[in-house]
RNA sequence: GGGGCGAUGGCGGAAUUGGUAGACGCGUUGGUCUUAGGAACCAAUAUUUUCGGAUGUGAAGGUUCGAGUCCUUUUCGCCCUACCA
């Protein structure tokens, strides 16, 4: 029997594809539009497994929505801007842009092998003067409303990367990239002040009900909303230092407090700078190492200041000043009131330095004398030991109470505090997008006029090993403006900033005198549905959000607030790891499974340890090479195999077998379809009955709800469903035109999924390519028996099931 | 410490709304064909059984005629976040 050939196949209907520009997007006010959208990658060289998820998850998508009549605008482009091409260059001594362009033309290729529904017309890249171009321009708007400013600020400083990272860019105090400890250095910087839309932007979530809950939790935690009051400490002392201002959030526990500390960053340092016991202290505190376990084991310690805090509540109260390693500067306003009856942290502290330990919040309105010992209570219950705000319920009315008191006596006022900070976008790389800014003699700073953009980089060949290469590029950065001589900023824009307007962009993609065209977008905006990894959760999902903020401010020709309309974040691709005895990972590649059971090296057959099912990467050497398995096996049965083990937002473990048995599955459509074409040949008369019929349109109903729900896991066990129903059904008699109807809506139900097969299919039962998704009738999807189980005592006794008399009616 | 998510066979996982738990795939076992198979096809595959059944969705309770699904408590696992005032 003939074998499916999917090398001719897909090739064949890629080519089409292309020739036909099947693909291609216009404004179509008649249609509803539907705009599907994947994170764009990186063009490191290669596609990974991850990308191949990532956009078969999108192709599926798109492609069913085209069916279902909707203008779908389904584009890709180019991340290109970003370290590894500095690293790449610096290593083969070549310019970032050739290494760049390359890999972007081998990632295409490699992409366009997936048989993905892309509008390839539309395809931009980030590194390219035609985009960034437009991003200067936004800066410069973004400049000139306010949202950007420049300032000298500690930074977080990367020294194997040589570059300033922002804040959602450290983890664990190191940098994302590099593993590096990050070191605190102050320099100029640019921000994006993206605080100013806090409230925006937590409040912005509510709406967006089509995200996954999780991105959510994980956006309103970084933006860190709370409600409390600024409260002013009076401050007794002989060196002239008039109050100490704190951010709480609990206001109504003042009475119980015993201590004020203040982070050794504070402004009060300065007049601790000359004491040699502080300065020890303060080395003590950086000492204190940032990984997760020393700071959860980081003991509580303090260095007493001669200051005298007055309670505002009691001046009778007095309290000692400390300075204290668990106060940040950079939360609040680097100074709190301890209260330890009711906050760990400050009970430890006290208990430390033998502090009065005052409760005065009891569980219970009437339980006298409940005491604090070693644990604080922090639950709710009712104010006492504290004068005017006793038998307040806690802490409800209580801290608005207190706050209401405080601001009526002046004493403090309400506050919403944030925990975002504002977005450091300044980076000392070469491979980014410049600054539109030039400094004249004095160090002011320009704005680069509109007619002079873009700021393209000049090419260089050779990188240095260290340093920011802009810097060294004497004759770029000297220009002469009006006669005048400046220096251009030399700073890049870190590669968050490329990622986070792109998707408008594509809306427009040829537009050369702004970034979008405000009709397009109109009418292409928001991006109904975004797919991607969710390690992108807060970074380029929060700034994107900012930026959709930030165009719109001010700006009458725009009002949309939220980028995207509907977000997906799929699983990543994991496979088995390996090692030798001597520890070394070893590749998939390098071994062979003897028996069924040994695992075994190929070149020594020497035994490989198995190891735990990771996720793919190149350090655990776990990883699978697409485009090999493309060759193998096809993209067909790639796509459905990345699609059929798991539910998309879940981890998918790769496998040989998997892909195996994709593969084999395929071969068996192939020859049901051939089965297929042969009883259509065999014209027979009358129809055996209306299995055929009701199945399809059982199976039409699934398979859409199924699209629906991103259950595309499901959707392959569906696919299976319908090879055993119809190898069975179709030996039955049935006319061709039932047969070749029935039989042609099936085939477009799984074109989204695998569309080089259902294609060829299609076309050899003379179908036009042109085909609308079949629509199911729910007077035939349901049932004609009903079935009825007999329960005793809630147990299931007899079923009773397909039987005449229980027909439905 | 705070938050989120989850727990169903040997494994990955199905099960709109409470209504036949375990679809579908992998693996395993048996069979057919074959020089051979790691190919193809057929069959079996939750546990237990005196072959009538009985028991089964991490554990314990509850609501209900009926619970994997709803409620309460609890255990475990994963992820995020963290001295956040």
């Amino acid at each position: 029997m003939e074998r499916y050939n999917f090398k001719i196949i897909e090739e064949k209907w890629q080519e089409y594809w292309i020739k036909k520009k099947t693909f291609a997007t216009k404004i179509d006010k008649n249609k509803k539009k539907f705009y599907c959208l994947e994170m764009f990658p990186y063009p490191s060289g290669k596609i990974h497994m991850g990308h191949v998820r990532n956009y078969t998850i999108g192709d599926v998508l798109a492609r069913y929505k085209s069916l279902e009549g909707y203008n779908v605008l389904h584009p890709m482009g180019w991340d290109s801007f970003g370290m590894p091409a500095e690293n790449a260059a610096r290593q083969n001594k070549l310019s970032p842009k050739d290494w760049t362009e390359s890999n972007i033309l081998n990632m295409k290729m490699q992409l366009k092998r997936l048989g993905l529904s892309i509008d390839w017309d539309r395809e931009i890249s980030t590194c390219s003067p035609d985009y960034y171009k437009h991003q200067q321009e936004f800066f410069l708007e973004l400049y000139d409303k306010g949202l950007v400013y420049r300032k000298e600020q500690y930074v977080n400083w990367d020294p194997i990367d040589q570059t300033v990272l922002a804040n959602e860019q450290v983890i664990d105090g190191k940098g994302w990239r590099s593993g590096a400890v990050v070191e605190r250095r102050k320099l100029n910087q640019w921000f994006f002040n993206i605080t100013k839309f806090s409230g925006e932007l937590l409040q912005g979530l509510e709406g967006l009900d089509q995200w996954p809950n999780k991105v959510k939790v994980m956006q309103r935690n970084w933006i860190g909303k709370s409600f409390g009051c600024e409260v002013e400490f009076k401050i007794e002392n002989s060196k002239n230092i008039g109050s100490i201002s704190c951010f709480t959030t609990r206001p109504d526990t003042l009475f119980g407090m015993s201590f004020l500390a203040v982070s050794v960053d504070h402004p009060l340092s300065k007049f601790y700078e000359n004491d040699e016991k502080f300065k020890e202290f303060k080395k003590q505190c950086s000492t204190t190492g940032t990984t997760e376990e020393s700071i959860a084991n980081a003991e509580k310690i303090g260095f007493k200041t001669d200051l005298i805090a007055i309670n505002p509540l009691d001046n009778n109260l007095k309290v000692p000043v400390y300075f204290a390693n668990f106060v940040l500067m950079e939360y609040g306003l680097g100074a709190v009131f301890g209260c330890p009856a009711h906050d760990q942290r400050d009970l430890d502290f006290a208990l430390k330095y033998k502090l009065k330990v005052t409760t005065v919040v009891s569980p219970e309105l009437d339980k006298k004398n409940f005491k604090v010992n070693n644990k604080a209570y922090t639950g709710p219950g009712y104010i006492c030991n504290s004068s005017f705000l006793n038998g307040l319920k806690c802490p409800d009315d209580s801290i608005i109470k207190t706050i209401e008191y405080l601001e009526k006596e002046k004493l403090g006022t309400k506050k919403i505090n944030f925990r975002l900070k504002d977005w450091g976008v300044s980076r000392q790389r070469y491979w980014g997008c410049p600054i539109p800014i030039m400094y004249d003699d004095s160090g002011k700073a320009h704005k680069v006029p509109k007619d002079m953009l873009p700021v393209e980089l000049p090419n260089i060949d050779r990188l240095e090993p260290t340093g920011n290469p802009l810097d060294k590029e004497v004759e770029w950065k000297t220009i002469n403006f009006k006669g005048k001589k400046y220096l251009r900023e030399t700073d890049t824009l870190d590669t968050f900033v490329d990622s986070s307007w792109y998707f408008l962009r594509f809306c427009s993609p040829l537009k050369k005198d702004y970034g979008f065209d405000f009709k397009e977008a109109k009418y292409w905006m928001p991006v109904d549905q975004y797919i991607g990894g969710v390690e992108h959760a807060i970074l380029h999902l929060l700034y994107s959000r900012f930026f959709m903020q930030a165009i719109s401010y001010k700006n009458n020709n725009i009002d949309l607030k939220e980028p995207f309309k509907g977000l997906f974040t799929q699983g990543m691709v994991c496979h088995e790891t390996y090692k030798d005895l001597k520890n070394n990972w070893i590749s998939p590649d390098e071994i062979i499974i003897k028996d069924g059971k040994k695992v075994l090296k190929k070149d020594n057959s020497i035994e490989v340890k198995v190891g735990s099912i990771e996720s793919m990467s190149k350090s655990k050497k776990n990883t699978i090479d697409p485009e090999k398995i493309i060759d193998s096996y096809g993209a067909d049965s790639v796509r459905l195999f990345i699609l059929s083990d798991s539910p998309p937002e879940k981890d998918v473990q790769w496998s040989e077998e998997g892909i195996i048995s994709s593969f084999k599955f395929l071969q068996k459509l192939w020859s049901l379809h051939l089965k297929i074409l042969d009883e259509i040949k065999k014209k027979h008369k009358k129809d055996s009955g209306k299995n055929l019929l009701k199945f399809t349109h059982k199976f039409i109903k699934k398979i859409t709800v199924n699209l629906n729900n991103f259950s595309y896991n499901v959707i392959v066990a569906n696919l299976h469903e319908m090879y055993s129903f119809l190898s069975k059904e179709t030996e039955n008699q049935y006319t061709k035109e039932t047969l070749e109807e029935n039989y042609k809506k099936i085939l477009i139900t799984i074109l989204p999924i695998i569309p080089h097969f259902s294609s060829e299919c299609l076309n050899l039962l003379g179908t036009n390519v042109k085909v609308k998704w079949p629509k199911y009738d729910g007077s035939i999807v349901e049932e004609d028996f009903v079935n009825i189980v007999i329960q005793i005592n809630g147990k299931k006794k007899r079923p009773y099931y397909n039987q005449e008399k229980y027909r439905r009616k």
